[in-house]
DNA sequence: GTAACTGCAAAATATTTGCATCCTT
DNA sequence: AAGGATGCAAATATTTTGCAGTTAC
């Protein structure tokens, strides 16, 4: 695991530093989207809430992690798939928001269907958010 | 164009103000989605900013407008159509947003395609939003 | 006339910036 | 050692709340 976040960063050409091993490292345990706030409340005995706005920058702009429309217009973030390049993200997937426990998931196995446009127009990245209730809630 | 917001209002029950009727028409006549700021920028010379927040506050309520998601989480808002209800949208169609010119069409025409969710998940609302180059600035 | 709406002031939150100090390479 | 990262303070920006005065019905 330890490995794992020290090669992401590498990749990145980032500098390993306490902040970025560990919010990396929440995202990795946490499997599901964060919005800046979970993050804060996560590190806040370890580091400035500024150090996390630019953590969170940072990893943005390396394609480390990216960010998930929701129609509550809170700000997600989520780790990107390994093929996911800086500046050039393959976010493709389908988001599922479960109403129930809130949990944000990416479903990377599900592919987006195609759509027809209008003539004219021209889709550059398609982004798809599920509501619902997830399999853990549904009883 | 004044009778047809009238009675927009009408139908939601919301009495009619100055500042109702006039951030109404902002979004008919815009016919895309307007961030916050937007509708603020139109109507500082005649409304305060927090009458701009309470009145999009009310506009939601009662499903007159809805907020669009978007990746670079900007909170955007655009009318809702007729067969919206109070507290009940129906707003899944796809929301196309142009890297050009910035600007976010409602595509109520197209139909958004039925996804198989794995197995327990329950799908209640789907927003898919396409980015892209819109067929004016295409040339 | 009454209930609801608006503006103003101010509180509460969220985000950004500058700079001195500390850490990674 | 040098450049970049962090913490702190403070500047900005955004959103919410309370209350007194005004307006729609």
């Amino acid at each position: 695991m330890e490995d794992q976040i020290i090669k992401i960063l590498r990749k990145s050409q980032l500098s390993v530093t306490e902040s970025r091993r560990n919010i990396l490292e929440i995202f990795i345990q946490a499997g599901s989207a964060l919005a800046h706030h979970d993050v804060e409340e996560k590190t806040s005995e370890r580091f400035d809430r500024v150090t996390v706005y630019r953590t969170l920058q940072v990893f943005m702009e390396k394609g480390i992690i990216h960010t998930i429309p929701t129609t509550e217009n809170a700000v997600l973030y989520a780790l990107c798939k390994d093929d996911c390049e800086e500046g050039h993200h393959h976010d493709n997937h389908i988001h599922f928001v479960c109403e129930d426990c809130g949990a944000t998931t990416c479903m990377d196995d599900i592919h987006i269907p195609e759509i027809k446009l209008p003539l004219g127009y021209n889709a550059l990245q398609i982004n798809m958010v599920v509501n619902g209730i997830c399999a853990k809630c549904k009883k």
